[in-house]
DNA sequence: TTGTACGCGTTATCAT
DNA sequence: ATGATAACGCGTACAA
């Protein structure tokens, strides 16, 4: 490995000015600056991180923990977030939970001093344990808003609340929820707004699951509803909806006529590109940035900083969902 | 932030033996290790993964780059690299390259020095390029086999023949072959197989394409191949499939007696759960262990090594493919 | 078994 | 503008 000693040798200055040519640029005379620059590749000198992490008390790694990895979820959050983190001279390491809250606490420990910040994405643990979390270093939640720890979060309620009248209005009376996964925080107050809004328009909301948040699920679920009688459903994803529509074709039922289909979310950003579904858009690849922005302004900021400054301006940022009408409700 | 040194003080011992205790514990006295340990958790000390990398010259950290993070191809790859890394104590950053190929290697670059080696997945990058990252530290690719640079890869190309040879004998002469995405190295050698083995067997094989790899560019392009008059399609992926199928059920074709469908890889593992689709699974969970495994093996060898006992060694692990025949060939 | 002292590669302070 | 030097926090010879 070839050290900046090294360059500063072979450019015949010492290391002192050898580290300003890479790090305050300015400082440096224009000749010797060539003159360093030239000897480093020519080296092939590649600055050591860990030790300026150490020198410089950051590391310059962020974190982000996401329940699941693969979710199309997610997806567009994780891509924001490395964009905007990338954008700052950041680099991400973005670590599966796996759903599993201890797994959340566990990651937590690991990454302490190693990064100079996390996000956590729907975190299921404790509000304490990420309390504990965010005491150690600057931390930002998603979709869950906590006393003392900056968060941005999606109100899907508004999204939801402004479908279930459309379904009201469309003459339904009797309305599916279909909820899973099994352990969501989320999932509960989806089906609670949803009953408020049906009940005071004079409607019904039974629910059905949770399911698997899976095509497959959603498909082997038509039946059931179709026993129920139901002829409108929420579903909590736009996946199982579509098993639900792809189940409907197959057995000849009409969508919206005979069934009409919703969901709490879609798909068309993440590749899946489905696009005709009448959903609740969440957007949560501004919620990334915005969460990326956050992590940065808070990591960013010299570690001299009197904590009580940081303690009183905790931000919570709400993003607004919209409904996107297609042509399944 | 509570050093080790801080920890010494407290346990009334010298730094080095506080040191020992978390990382040679054998070597210390019982009782002074319990001493330690009680003054370290009790001052909350976490240890400064920075310092420690820096002193012994490797962080503990790997890195895994991939095309596409939201990509449910590669998700069961990451999901096994993550496990197997984790599960031999190293820190895992994964990185979405977006598909550029400037930006992998520019990703090496800003690797380099902070991890202790890196997984490539299904690489685009220029061989020599990866081959230069690789002589900077220990690398690994996948669905890639470079001279020099360690691998895994699945082939496809397998059970892409038997695939062929069974839709020859359902008595198909005129095959579809629907490619994507652009710029995809694996997709030409597909239809190069899909063309040599069905005319070797006395059929003939229409190249479509190229489309996004998403269900709404699969649903489009049904028409497409009815026009052709087509009567088997063989796409490039699982959801371009599934946008065929569902395309083809809104319209009232049968699968497969008026369109046989098969794919080139499934989604039954990462929670689409369409399980009867005929389809070429690879075992991606499988080559992301064995990737992560052999990187780790690389990482781990002591630095000191002689450079020359590694490159003489190089791996090109082969991972087989399966067909499994669904319903809809 | 334990302590002393040095090195890891870089940045920052304080001279010059 | 540049150079000498002291940190940064930890591992580890080497000595005791």
């Amino acid at each position: 490995m070839v050290t900046l000693a090294d360059v500063a040798r072979q450019a015949g200055v010492s290391s002192a000015t050898a580290s300003r040519v890479f790090g305050r640029p300015d400082m440096v005379g224009a000749e010797t600056r060539a003159i360093v620059i030239e000897a480093a590749d020519r080296l092939g000198y590649v600055a050591n991180s860990t030790a300026r992490a150490l020198a410089m008390g950051s590391s310059g790694l962020l974190g982000l923990v996401v329940p699941q990895l693969s979710s199309s979820y997610f997806a567009p959050l994780i891509s924001a977030v490395q964009s905007e983190v990338e954008r700052s001279g950041f680099e991400l390491i973005i670590v599966d939970s796996r759903g599993c809250p201890e797994s959340e606490i566990e990651i937590a420990r690991r990454l302490r001093g190693r990064v100079d910040g996390i996000i956590f994405a729907s975190p299921r643990s404790p509000g304490a344990a990420l309390a504990e979390a965010a005491r150690a270093f600057p931390v930002v939640t998603v979709n869950r808003e906590l006393p003392d720890i900056d968060s941005v979060s999606v109100d899907v309620i508004a999204g939801l609340t402004e479908l279930c009248e459309l379904l009201i209005t469309a003459g339904h009376r009797t309305i599916a929820y279909l909820g899973g996964p099994p352990g969501s925080i989320s999932d509960d107050g989806r089906f609670l707004t949803a009953r408020t809004v049906i009940g005071d328009n004079g409607g019904e909301v039974l629910r059905f699951g949770p399911v698997e948040p899976t095509v497959s699920a959603g498909a082997e679920s038509l039946s059931m509803l179709q026993e129920a009688g139901v002829h409108a459903v929420i579903a909590y994803n736009a996946l199982v909806a579509h098993g639900l529509m792809f189940a409907a074709a197959t057995v000849g039922a009409r969508v919206p006529d005979d069934l009409a289909v919703a969901a709490v979310d879609d798909l068309i950003d993440i590749g899946l590109g489905l696009p005709s579904l009448t959903a609740i858009t969440q957007p949560m690849g501004e919620a990334g940035s915005r969460a990326g922005r956050m992590l940065v302004g808070q990591a960013a900021r010299p570690s001299g900083t009197d904590p009580d400054t940081r303690a009183r301006t905790i931000q919570h940022l709400v993003l607004p969902s919209t409904l996107v009408i297609g042509e399944t409700c």
